[in-house]
DNA sequence: CGCGATTTGTTTACCGGTTGAACTTATTGC
DNA sequence: GCAATAAGTTCAACCGGTAAACAAATCGCG
């Protein structure tokens, strides 16, 4: 299984712990962090100590609060601690964003233009020049970065497929690495939605599991179970587009019938709405032009997003079936469609979860927007830092 | 999130590691498990006698073997160290099962009858009795036991739906182990499905991850990923049956329409190999029946077994889409069927699976056939001996 | 204004568990 | 029969956490 536990993983162990917690009740005394974790206000001490000298944890003044006692010294995550950089490559933009130890997001670029007709090393260029830009904007020492990529992505940072970039066993990492702009930087690549999925996690810190949907120009997912992502073994999770809605639906392009992509994809819901087939709007307009019909109450529209939101409630039923999950959350483009959506995607739940009755599954739109992937990806940076602390201390 | 770390859940972690080290490489040496495990030997040696005085381990004499030096002292986990008791609560049979230390099924009665009619308190009244007879049979110290049972039940012990036994949100533990027969065992209970997931797990120790799909009368699922259960928020992970096939199918029992179960569910299965419906065969006989229908190459039988087998792999292919699984596993009666049902089943995840071009997904019956649950069921007590070895050992 | 009550944070002696190196034990090979 | 080799044990040292005493800072009440 896993390794052996010498004393120093304990310290680590511990460290951390003492971390999540001035995470978790900000501000704290080191008073309440030993109530809180068990520990000894003895050992607190030593691990806030070793916390604030190496700058992830800041004091600050003690908050005046009623009754006797001696008044205790704040501690909150330092604002200046190590930062995480999210990189986003998608269909139709590139975006870069700094999440600081603190989980603010001290810096947003986002670069709208369609990716689909430009060379990898063309792409991954603009990449590198919008992490150096991230760098420089901000003064804080970044940990580390992520790359969100909108396709099946390996563990050695292959991008095995990216269907709508085009995109095929191809290795970003070296390239991305290798370019003069790049800030030397350790990087990791993911899927998108499963960035995104984990941004959800940290912004809205509501339920521990859930299934988070992503509309792009395909559908992805990423699954949140009790607080960690569901990887899989090869990393190649959350391929929702494919499920089955109806085993003698239309053929797709995967070869099979009837996945949910026939019925939820945003070429079919376009074309349920009845916006001209030939015409290749960029995705970011073409869902625009969906919300302004929806707004104005086109009533194509509404039926196709009324049969997207039951196409989507039907699959999101099977997984919540699966695994007991607590809420389904829009995101990707669905969730600038959302308003439309959740109340077919609710009627499905519960009419199909068998426990729906017990205890119902709400469905809500991602708390970040179109910006999920990018700050989730920058998050979950600084997340390994938090639970990992060790790493980023000296002594 | 989870405690402090003292020193002594390091001392406990270590343990566990150890003995686990000894079940994964039987026989084993202190030196092999120091080298393995990255302890030291004089931790090892430590830790090795605590769990061989009691007597989790014992020490075989020295296996001979090439080279120079002092011959090592064998350690295997021992057969008489604290065992399991699994218990199983079936729609036509009871069943009972001790599974010792070292895995093996020391003790196993199957109680066939059928439990549609009876009352909860004397089936309970029934397992109590196999559950004595089990203690009485094999003269091993029990670590506590583990009650399947075909439904939806809940982290308190409550069985909140057992469809086919007719039960709802029923209290079973409380009456079993007040039950005169009962021995004073600490005792939880668990999804049918679930147990036998475990169960393979520990019989075919291949993947790591996998989908277990139990044909009962209903059809349940037991989803192993990374050698762990997923339980999901409230245990109530799993339901499989009712995943949809077409969304525009025949009406379900459950209110939705196009559920699995109305497709390769055991009454769905008869009606279609054309076996008079009006008969109500026990479960075990139909299952029997199926498979002399099929063996003697009954077109209609065949077709049907197709069909389920169709449906079960666009089922499975879903939760493989979305997962990321290395197998899928047909147990209960589907393992009897599995003949009939495999190519379907793979031709379906074949064609289904986004990733399948690159690491197909084996399709195989359960290796424990129709014992699966009550065995795993006690294979799960014995799992948590081995994971948490600390409390079964002296000093 | 002053002193005890109260709570925070630090110091200190101790304890439990792992380490590393020396040491003992048992076997092979020459 | 003796060196070489490997397994297992012993023991001082170290590392991290604990418990309890202690110092510091504020409140409350007379």
């Amino acid at each position: 299984m896993d390794g052996p536990v010498r004393q120093r993983s304990l310290w680590q162990h511990n460290l951390a712990l003492v971390l999540g917690e001035v995470g978790r009740a900000e501000p704290t005394s080191r008073a309440r962090i030993a109530q809180a974790t068990g520990l000894t206000r003895a050992t607190v001490s030593a691990l806030v100590e070793v916390l604030v000298r190496s700058r992830l944890v800041d004091e600050v003044g003690p908050a005046p609060r009623g009754g006797a006692g001696r008044p205790a010294t704040g501690l909150v995550l330092s604002p200046a601690g190590p930062a995480g950089l999210g990189l986003e490559i998608n269909v139709d933009y590139l975006a870069a964003a700094v999440v600081d130890l603190t989980g603010a997001v001290r810096h947003l670029e986002v670069h709208q233009a369609d990716q689909r007709d430009r060379t990898p090393a063309d792409v991954l260029a603009d990449v590198a020049g919008l992490a150096a830009r991230a760098r420089d904007a901000v003064d804080l020492p970044l940990a580390g970065a992520r790359l969100a990529v909108p396709g099946l992505v390996d563990a050695q940072g292959l991008v095995r497929l990216a269907p709508n970039l085009g995109w095929r066993d191809l290795d970003v990492l070296g390239p991305l690495t290798s370019t003069p702009h790049w800030p030397g930087l350790a990087v990791r690549i993911d899927n998108e939605a499963n960035l995104a999925a984990l941004g959800e996690l940290s912004a809205a810190d509501r339920e521990r599991s859930f299934l988070y949907v992503s509309g792009e120009v395909g559908i992805g997912a990423g699954i949140v179970v009790g607080g960690a992502l569901l990887r899989g073994t090869h990393g190649w999770s959350g391929e929702i587009g494919h499920v089955t809605i109806a085993a003698d639906g239309p053929t797709c392009r995967c070869g099979a019938r009837g996945c949910l992509e026939q019925y939820a994809g945003q070429e079919a819901i376009l074309r349920a709405a009845g916006v001209p087939a030939g015409e290749p709007l960029p995705a970011d307009l073409s869902v625009r032009r969906l919300a302004e019909l929806a707004g104005a109450g086109d009533p194509a529209t509404l039926d196709a997003l009324g049969a997207a939101g039951t196409a989507l409630g039907i699959a999101a039923a099977g997984v919540v079936n699966l695994l007991d999950l607590d809420a389904v959350v829009l995101g990707g483009s669905f969730a600038a469609l959302a308003g439309w959506l959740c109340a077919a995607v609710e009627r499905e739940l519960a009419t199909r979860v068998l426990t729906a009755a017990w205890s119902p599954v709400p469905v809500r739109a991602c708390a970040l927007g179109t910006r999920a992937a990018v700050v989730g990806a920058a998050g979950a940076v600084v997340r390994e830092v938090q639970s990992a602390p060790a790493s980023w201390v000296d002594g």
